[in-house]
DNA sequence: CAGGAAATTGACGATTTTGTGACAGGTCAC
DNA sequence: GTGACCTGTCACAAAATCGTCAATTTCCTG
């Protein structure tokens, strides 16, 4: 059970301790010196658990949980709070806040291991899974099905995901850089004719429901979704 | 957020302590001075939650927990532990059998009521007792039964939770880690793959029945439950 | 209209994911 | 005890998907 996880904690000594006893349990560790470094990293890089000390210089800790809670996109991602002896009222305000869990410091490695094992796995299922509609077509990632009008598109994983982001982000241009970090992933390497590849196959299952036309190619550029026809002129 | 917990606690003043500020907090409270009641309690009155004291004369904490785990009537029933500061091993062993939280002693009230309501909020969409029907597949919990219009079908444990959790969450696609949350428990360590087993085990009792095709493989994502037909078309 | 960059397409081997059968332990009723 | 279930895990087979490439087509530029 490999994971990405934000470890965001001020001082170095700790720092590198956690660090290194995440690294030996297989997980990804990013690390944050400060909240607002961490709020940055969060936006970007969507981590699966974010280990959040308490008390940090600047914006506190609970100052990120509250935003990181405030937003959609990471409304969704477990908060561990690491918090020095005694500070109970932190605890308290840190678990109403939204916080999956605490612990205190100092700790021992099995634990804090096995507490981030627990997290994970009770993570919730939701996570964007609002269905979308969008010019004939229908996705619903919750029950992972595709279907224009009645018929039902078959779509493999890859498909689905680039059909899925593509219909949250409209009307857009994406290059094929773009894409492979939202759909692949950013940590992934692959050509980026592989897009290509994959967009031929998507259209592919979308024509014969008469979905064609819906992915445009802007030369150049990358791939935009639109239910608008592509304009000849630009 | 009012709910049934039994306290066990062989400190007649501790006992006295939580008792008070639990009811205070709108809990209703059955207690218990080991772990014997503690056992007798939990299959007779099936608490919300249990809070254990790790230290009890005769059985242990821990082992009151494991029996609790191993009962598939108690296996849902959240435990929070309660240990003396410094028992670090018991900590990780806790967490390890299966507790959903801990609090070291001395523990402030206010932190008590978090966690409790922490644990029960994640605890919230479970089991009902009423009979479901789906696709020409009948379920009913109290009877522990299961008939595709009059043929019955028979099924281990573990299938007919696992059929149960299905039928009660049907359409949407469920990863294997949310399976061994919703059927296993959170708290249990086997391998994803032990999903595909059990549900094949599944299809393979439910294939004679006519019943087939109902459990759908949604590749890369997990399994489904649908009485619509899986995509044909590819 | 030619040249060339960019995009499409079809094919194919590699990789990943899932299905299956077997098996060693464990539990429970008898 | 003991024998009939259940269970979780493997190793292997089968299936689906993926990424890449080379050939081809499309489209813009000059």
């Amino acid at each position: 059970m490999a994971a990405n996880i934000l470890l965001v904690e001020d001082e170095p000594a700790i720092q590198e301790l956690i660090a290194a006893n995440l690294g030996r349990a297989g997980h990804h560790v990013v690390r944050a010196g400060d909240a607002e470094t961490a709020q940055r990293i969060v936006r970007d890089a969507l981590p699966d658990l974010v280990l959040l000390d308490w008390m940090l210089p600047g914006m506190s800790g609970i100052e990120l949980a509250r935003r990181l809670r405030a937003d959609e996109r990471t409304r969704a991602i477990p908060i561990i709070m690491l918090t020095a002896r005694g500070e109970e009222q932190d605890k308290v305000a840190g678990l109403e806040m939204g916080a999956d869990d605490y612990i205190t410091k100092p700790f021992s490695p099995r634990e804090l291991v096995a507490r981030i094992k627990a997290v994970l796995r009770r993570r919730a299922p939701q996570a964007t899974e609002d269905p979308v509609a969008l010019g004939g077509l229908c996705l619903d990632p919750a029950t992972h099905r595709v279907s224009a009008g009645e018929r039902p598109v078959a779509l493999g994983p890859t498909e689905f995901r680039l059909l899925h982001f593509l219909m949250t982000h409209p009307e857009r241009v994406h290059s094929r850089a773009q894409l492979l970090d939202q759909v692949w992933g950013d940590h992934v390497f692959v050509e980026e004719r592989t897009v290509d590849v994959h967009v031929r196959r998507l259209r592919a299952a979308l024509e014969p429901v008469g979905q064609d036309g819906l992915i445009q190619t802007v030369r150049g550029s990358g791939y935009r979704l639109s239910a608008l026809p592509a304009v000849a002129g630009v």
